[in-house]
DNA sequence: GCAAATCATGACAGCGCTGTCAACAGTTTT
DNA sequence: AAAACTGTTGACAGCGCTGTCATGATTTGC
């Protein structure tokens, strides 16, 4: 806790405002942009804080300021690289502000989800961004007293805390039903992983038997295979699924495009054309599906762009503006090959 | 800067201590562990957190004990899949050990590397991971003088400022000769993406050149395409490459499994036999190089691990323990269908 | 039974910065 | 010429917590 004044230690604003000649209240300023600061002292304080190398603290400068201009984000999960492309939007947009990002994964575990939470709020960040695996009614009960901007995003499906930023993902699968039932194709099935960590995939499943419920026409089958979603799954599932339901004609609607990848090195593989024995659908929109030898039929998430939106909804926010409290990004069909 | 009194702002330490009948430092010592703390008096303030809510404020923490349980990373890119996996390891480990997670991505521009090192640092974190894109001069004495362990990770090619945690790049290159010269082939080629933002991939390609160099044979043709890595520019690429270069017992050494899918996708678009006409090695071992129809040879880097590690030495220096400077997670050979 | 060690607790100061309020010079307004 | 600004600066206190050292209460050793 001593001052040493040997000059290994870090130097201070009382440092650079003494080598300035000034008052460590006018450093401050001068170095904070410089409102109500003559340009000359100004300038003698940027020189002073460069030739003594100074980094500010910016822990001194939250706790003392009362706002840390740091945003906490907590993500289910890293593999899917879904959540990376919402992290990179996130990442830009409040870095471009001067904010920074303080992650957490919760691996779709509640339970981690909340404690997640709870370690990163002691860092009295400005704002919280969650995509939220399951959200627990503790959670939702400390953040509505926690009086920090939250951000909930992925699907606008669901009633949120404060801010939603995403689309719908049961209107991403009616959209797809109709698609499919336009393009004359009858016999429909649905190709899932494990959705009890999902509950977006689980909206577009039932937004998809909606659509096709409209039209009259029901599920031929649907098949959920455990476990996270991979291309993995996605071939395997197809081979099991077209045990009891044969292609020929046949459409399958997939929870994402990874499986939907895995539906189609399956197709491949076994000889089936596609989409002519077998159809295939995805979601995501991800580069893998549109570099396919045919590109992938699927629904693109924008997924940047929910970050992006979601930090700028913070950030608004954290101005003291008001803010729609659900921003719905949309969605758009890709018109691929495979369907 | 008013205490208000209103039961709106949130509880402090000296609430709970008052709460639990103690002093403020006794109640920070019972919230800590506990040591040197009555088993009775340690419950009563953990009541009493409890009753009020107690959050703790980290900035406050980390100010007063000089210590901030932050750790920086800083990576060139999350699109890439790759990072998302170090992360993911780096987050694990941290957050297992009550550290948190500030992140920045560089987007492989040196200039913006070098900035975010700066602003992290304003944070006081506790150590910093480096994905380095291309170290600047000025980052690497700064951070020499920065006083706080820093891990470079990915690869151990080069001299590292303090720990360094990968993989021989090069090593992989030189290993992936081996192979390729082992299975019988003596065409070969490389085809690449863009490796002025790459150091790593440069490395892997000068030792596949010197693992064949050592054997008498030389590279028939080399590719290098515009831009970052992806699976289109690998289908682009390998029509590219075989315009001069015919199939035909040729093996394409790709600068990593994305770029290797691609040129799958191309030679099945084209009808060609893999490995007979075109073999095909990757860099990465994905789990979408393993789960084509024919599954992909290539190196498996155990990216989750560099996290892990990265994060272990970090906290092991943390503790002031010497950590060994350079280490080396190594890597596997996978032996897929491809080559 | 008394010195020495151990345990539990607290007073105090300080981490490095910023908000608030006041002061003072130089300008403009009336 | 007085009043009212405007622009620039600083003194002060305090953000919420922890390290250090000191204190009294207990236990231990011989």
């Amino acid at each position: 806790m001593q001052t040493s004044e040997a000059h290994e230690t870090r130097p201070t604003l009382a440092q650079v405002a003494r080598a300035a000649g000034v008052s460590e209240i006018t450093a401050s300023r001068a170095l904070r942009g410089g409102a109500r600061v003559a340009r000359d002292t100004l300038e003698r304080v940027q020189e002073a804080a460069r030739r003594l190398n100074y980094v500010p603290n910016r822990l001194a400068g939250a706790l003392a300021g009362g706002q840390s201009r740091q945003v906490a984000v907590v993500l289910p999960s890293l593999s899917n690289s879904v959540f990376a492309d919402v992290l990179k939007g996130l990442e830009t947009r409040l870095e471009q502000a001067g904010h920074h990002l303080i992650l957490g994964v919760s691996n779709y575990d509640p339970q981690r989800e909340e404690r997640l939470i709870a370690e990163l709020l002691t860092w009295r960040p400005a704002g919280l961004v969650l995509a939220p695996a399951n959200s627990t009614e503790l959670t939702r009960q400390r953040l509505a007293t926690a009086d920090l901007p939250v951000a909930e995003i992925m699907d606008i499906d669901r009633p949120a805390i404060d801010l939603s930023v995403g689309l719908s993902h049961r209107g991403a699968g009616r959209a797809m039903a109709h698609y499919l039932l336009g393009r004359g194709y009858r016999r429909l099935a649905y190709l899932g992983h494990d959705i009890t960590t999902d509950p977006r995939a689980v909206a577009r499943r039932q937004g998809f038997e909606d659509g096709l419920a409209e039209a009259g026409v029901a599920l031929e089958a649907a098949l959920l295979m455990p476990g996270p979603s991979s291309v993995t799954l996605g071939s395997q599932g197809t081979a099991r699924l077209l045990g009891g339901c044969p292609p020929g004609g046949l459409a399958v609607y997939c929870s994402n495009d990874d499986v939907a990848v895995g539906a189609f090195f399956h197709a491949l593989s076994q000889g089936l054309s596609v989409p002519g024995d077998l159809a295939l659908a995805g979601f995501n929109g991800l580069a893998i599906g549109q570099a396919l030898p045919q590109p992938l039929t699927t629904i693109e998430s924008r997924r940047e762009r929910i970050g992006e939106h979601a930090a700028a909804g913070l950030l608004a926010r954290m101005r003291g503006e008001t803010v729609q409290p659900v921003d719905d990004v949309g969605f758009r069909l890709i018109t691929g090959a495979t369907a």
